[in-house]
RNA sequence: GCCCCGGUGGUGGAAUUGGUAGACACGCAGGACUUAAAAUCCUGUGUCUUCGCGGACGUACGGGUUCAAGUCCCGUCUGGGGUACCA
């Protein structure tokens, strides 16, 4: 019988999803496992075969566990909100749902064909309402609460409110709230905040709301009509739709991430997680330490306060940088430099980040007029406007050290600013004129009063001391991430649960949840730059009269909890029972792209550190484990064609002409093209030394051809670099017309000829690999349906874990996949050996159309060759090393067909250990044995060691460490007895030549080296 | 610039703790079967050298540690990813 791989896999198929074969249990008596894919965006072009990479390493994971006696978690569902479909909506009018489900309809039927082992009764959508009402459930609860740092976690406001009303407020709450916008608040007393207003009320307390409405400077996308946080900026443009972004001050919902800054930074030292995508993580978070220091106006009041890292250096400061939206701006400029202040503060406000980007090298900055007077020396310096100061860091002001610092350095050349230097590095205190500053935070101080001789360390200590003595500034944390932005102007995503009675945001409560998404008649803004939710019906309104808020949440917020959900995702009552988060607690492995370190990752991070802090969960972390799938970039297929030259062909379009192929020089063949106007596809196999000429016919002369080499055949029809003309032509008839040469022939009009016009049967037409993205208009997107149909879904799989480590980037090309798919034909063909002959199939010879599997016992080699690969497969899988697994199939395999091994002892538990790989064809022959059970529910084979023991060790001699032979002795023998059998061997003797070995090493059971 | 990860045959890659470099697969060459093709099977395949036995070289490059280095250390080159006036 033939491996049917078509009907096998549609049969298994058909029966896991009518049996509900991975429905996972809530409880019971085994381990649980919960194994994640990162949340798909179900985009309308379907899966290409890159996005599956990580769902299958994930499904072999989650089947394998299963076998080992886990109660698996293995849910899928999707992130369905997201702008790709609000834009189709906005250009065909038609409903982003309907975009959405087709999607939706698409991912699963590709997914379905791979055969993964899903739960699917827990698949969640976050465009559902049922769903979001529990993503606003969040909101409310993280609307309702404050960090409170002294108990170093997130409180219901209500104990802040008690605060308030008991101690009132001091202002020294300031420095451990991080948002951007509690900075001017007024201190108050208990008895004042009783007799503050509601809305007064309220706007104190958004000042402490972890989520808060809050005036920031945020990324505008005018194309896209709405705001963007910093990870969905690449380059200084969207990364959806690359349009550009400018800074704008506009008022916000956000998030008060940066109060979880530093528990985000610890926490990932408990995470099992890829170096590089935590430091990813804690640059993102950017923690630096220093200390604040003012600085005295000179002739006014006001001082100005700067963060630096370097208090050390204070006495190297010779000038200060303000940034241009600094507060104290207008107030510094003197009279005689208001014009040029003025001037330059509007240009630079007005820059766009991607401007900024573009011209960093640029330096520019403005004179203020104004000094302030050094703390130390009380020396005057001078005040500067620059834009490489940025408002939203530290206090939007800094102490210039030009000799230790290459940004101040740049400053002061440019605008010839004093440089002086007060730690003596690789210079030797003689810096001044040289290039360059010296940023190292390594040397002796000098030039620096009472920090003179002070190693860099010594003296940041001794300066932050005397700082804070003086009541100048005190040491401070400073971190680079910036709170979250959480509003977008956009329809298709959830609302957020707010409306405003007297300009105050109120919260819902949760019985008037979910806020459902409202019709529009149109997904743009309104006239007056409203978002499109300001467009639905003006009954919206809560209890009929007041607005809710008008924009949505953005793409992370269904994400960052969506984990949660897959434990219980049909509760009605609540976003998780705490029963069940307590059963299935953390993801234990999560699979997914290295392009979420700072979105997704760090958000679900918050989320979940903002849970447990309010008790709702009992984790800190949502997961223990994570893997980034490398990316799949794409192999596209160039043809060498030749074409009329391009600036003469429009007149050759009428005159009748033909090509000549040539070889060395020499005419081997004429061929008439006709004389069409269009174009004639004329191609060469890359591989060819022929040359290509277009004729004249009509005149009798050769015409200008050039080489044009930027046509790519679909990949589909390539393998090997071999393109298949026939399938080729057949999909696409355009390319009816060609004319295709190699070294033995031609194609033409549907035929093959050699050069002496004979008929042939096929000519070897090659194409030329180059990777590149996988995209559309490469022509090289591989769809794994296509595969699935060709090869079938267990080949698809295996290939995918074959390419290569799971975490490594690589191109897709479907050249080695063949030798998969011989594999599980070699594999199938252990099951139906033709009794007569056995193992390898001759020639000719058709394989049994019955089982053929005996009960004899099987031999010790036939025993070794199981328990090896149950020992590898076993490491491979714990170790997520899924190509080398494959790698030891194949080796047993064809261990097994050379012993024609076809004994259910061996056959059976190598059937179990294949199927995480190749589900369907294992559960196929599984059945064929006479199981009735799916092949999931058996126990993973256990290994014995004792079939794996040697009788002998082939010990490789070597001298000084190269190996020149080898030696087959017994495993028993001690080094000292393998050492004097060495030394004795004839072969021994030929390379000492006679000559005493210096030093003789044996390593038991691995090598024998001789020193001479 | 800074941070992270890589560099092994014609190709994808293997070598898990320093112990026979190139497993497995593709491709290629030759052969078997076939009217032919497909499918399948067998043999060979790192480079150089030799008729052959064999020998020499070989994991980006240059050094080092070691009885022994793809693996460890130092320096250089190079590819990819992240990030960037963050004081």
């Amino acid at each position: 019988m033939e491996y049917n791989f078509k009907e096998i896999e549609s049969n298994w198929q058909k029966y896991w999803a009518a049996n509900k074969t991975f429905a996972a249990k809530d409880g019971g008596d085994k381990p649980k496992y919960y194994v994640l894919d990162m949340f798909p965006y179900p985009s309308g072009a379907g899966l290409h075969v890159g996005h599956p990479l990580g769902y299958i390493a994930s499904d072999i994971v989650a089947r394998y566990k299963r076998h080992k006696g886990f109660n698996v978690l293995h849910p899928m569902g999707y992130d369905s909100f997201g702008l790709p479909a609000e834009q189709y909506a906005i250009q065909t009018g038609q409903h982003p749902k309907i975009t959405t489900e087709q999607n939706i309809a698409r991912y699963r039927e590709q997914l379905d064909k791979i055969g993964f082992s899903f739960d699917w009764d827990r698949e969640v959508r976050t465009s559902n309402p049922e769903y979001y009402k529990w993503t606003q459930w969040i909101f409310i609860q993280i609307f309702n609460s404050w960090y409170n740092k002294s108990t170093n976690k997130a409180e219901p406001i209500e104990t802040l409110i008690k605060v308030f009303e008991t101690k009132g407020f001091n202002c020294k709450l300031d420095d451990t709230l991080t948002g951007d916008i509690e900075k001017d608040l007024e201190p108050f007393t208990g008895e004042e905040w009783k007799a503050f207003d509601e809305k007064k009320k309220s706007d104190i307390l958004m000042n402490f709301r972890l989520a808060y409405l809050g005036e920031s400077f945020v990324n505008w996308c005018p194309q896209l009509g709405t705001v963007l946080a910093n990870d969905e900026i690449k380059d200084g443009v969207s990364e959806r739709g690359g349009y550009p972004v400018e800074r704008k001050l506009m008022k916000q919902w956000s998030m008060r991430i940066t109060a979880y800054a530093q528990r985000l930074l610890d926490g990932l030292d408990t995470l099992d997680w890829t170096e590089s995508l935590k430091e990813a993580q804690r640059n993102w978070i950017g923690k630096s330490e220093g200390t604040s220091l003012k600085f005295k106006v000179q002739g006014s009041e006001n001082s100005i306060e700067v963060f630096t890292t370097r208090p050390d250096t204070v006495f190297g400061v010779s000038f200060v940088t303000l940034a241009p939206e600094h507060e104290l701006v207008e107030s510094l400029t003197t009279t005689e430099n208001k014009a040029a202040v003025e001037a330059y503060v509007t240009q630079a406000k007005n820059r766009s980040e991607r401007e900024r980007q573009a011209d960093i090298n640029k330096i520019t900055g403005v004179f203020t007029g104004s000094y302030v007077e050094h703390p130390f020396t009380g020396k005057q310096v001078p005040i500067w406007i620059g834009d490489y100061v940025l408002a939203g860091y530290g206090t939007g002001a800094v102490m210039a050290v030009p000799a230790h610092d290459s940004r101040d350095y740049s400053f002061a050349k440019h605008f010839g600013l004093p440089i002086l230097e007060v730690v003596a590095g690789s210079t030797n205190g003689t810096l001044s004129e040289v290039e360059g500053s010296y940023d190292a935070k390594e040397g002796k101080l000098i030039n620096s009063d009472f920090l003179n001789g002070l190693e860099v360390k010594d003296a940041m200590k001794k300066a932050i001391a005397e700082i804070e003595a003086k009541g100048l500034g005190k040491g401070k944390v400073n971190f680079r991430l910036r709170d979250a932005v959480f509003g977008r102007q956009r329809y298709w995503g959830e609302p957020i649960p707010v409306y405003y009675k007297n300009d105050i945001p109120y919260a819902l409560n949760e019985n008037e949840l979910p806020l459902v998404l409202p019709e529009v008649d149109k997904y743009l803004p309104t006239e007056d730059g409203e978002p499109p939710l300001a467009r639905a019906a003006a009954s919206w309104k809560h209890e009929g009269k007041y607005d809710y808020e008008h924009s949505t949440m953005p793409g992370w917020a269904g994400s960052s909890w969506y984990f949660l959900r897959y434990m219980d995702a049909t509760n009605g009552s609540e976003f998780a029972s705490k029963k069940l988060s307590d059963y299935w607690q953390q993801v234990d492995l999560y699979i997914g792209g290295s392009e979420h370190a700072t979105g997704h990752l760090l958000y679900v991070r918050f989320w979940t550190k903002f849970l447990k802090d309010l008790g709702y969960i009992a984790i800190d972390e949502p997961a223990k484990k994570l893997i980034n799938q490398g990316m799949i970039g794409g192999t596209s297929e160039l043809m060498k064609q030749f074409i009329i030259n391009r600036e003469e062909i429009e007149k050759y379009n009428s005159i009748s002409k033909e090509i000549i192929i040539k070889k060395e020089g020499k005419e081997i063949k004429r061929l008439d093209i006709g004389n069409g106007s269009e174009h004639c596809h004329v191609y060469l196999s890359i591989d060819s030394g022929l040359d290509i000429e277009f004729f004249d016919k009509e005149n009798k002369s050769p015409i200008k051809t050039e080489l044009f080499q930027e046509n790519r055949a679909k990949v589909k029809y390539v393998m090997n670099s071999v393109l298949n003309i026939d399938e080729w032509i057949a999909d696409e008839p355009y390319y009816a017309g060609s004319i295709l040469i190699t070294d033995e022939g031609y194609w033409t009009k549907h035929e093959y000829f050699d050069f002496t016009e004979n008929k042939i049967q096929n000519i070897s037409f090659k194409t030329k690999p180059v990777v590149e993205k996988m995209s559309k208009r490469w022509n090289n997107v591989v769809n794994p349906d296509d595969i699935c149909e060709k090869f079938g879904a267990d080949t698809l799989r295996l290939y995918e874990m074959f390419l290569g480590p799971l975490e490594q980037s690589k191109p897709w090309n479907t050249n080695g996949i063949t030798g998969v798919q011989g594999f599980l034909k070699k594999l199938w063909r252990l099951f139906y050996m033709s009794p007569s002959g056995g193992g390898a199939q001759r020639a000719g010879e058709d394989s049994s159309n019955a089982l053929n599997v005996t009960n004899d016992e099987p031999t010790k080699g036939e025993l070794k060759t199981l328990h090896k690969t149950i020992k590898k497969i076993t490491e491979d899988i714990e170790r997520f090393s899924f190509n080398t697994s494959i790698s030891n199939f194949m080796i047993c395999v064809n261990e097994l067909t050379d012993a024609k091994c076809n004994k259910r002892a061996i056959l059976e538990p190598l059937l179990v250990c294949l199927s995480p790989y190749a589900p369907h064809i294992a559960e196929e022959l599984w059945k064929q044995l006479g199981h009735t059970e799916s092949i999931s529910t058996a126990a993973f084979p256990d290994f014995n060691e004792a079939y794996l023991v040697d009788d002998n060790v082939n010990y490789p001699v070597s001298f000084n460490g190269k190996v020149k032979f080898t030696l087959e002795l017994a495993a028993t023998l001690t080094t000292q007895e393998v050492e004097a059998i060495v030394r004795a061997n004839e072969q021994t003797a030929k390379y000492l030549d006679g000559k005493e070995p210096k030093k003789v090493i044996v390593v038991h059971k691995k090598i024998v080296n001789m020193v001479v």
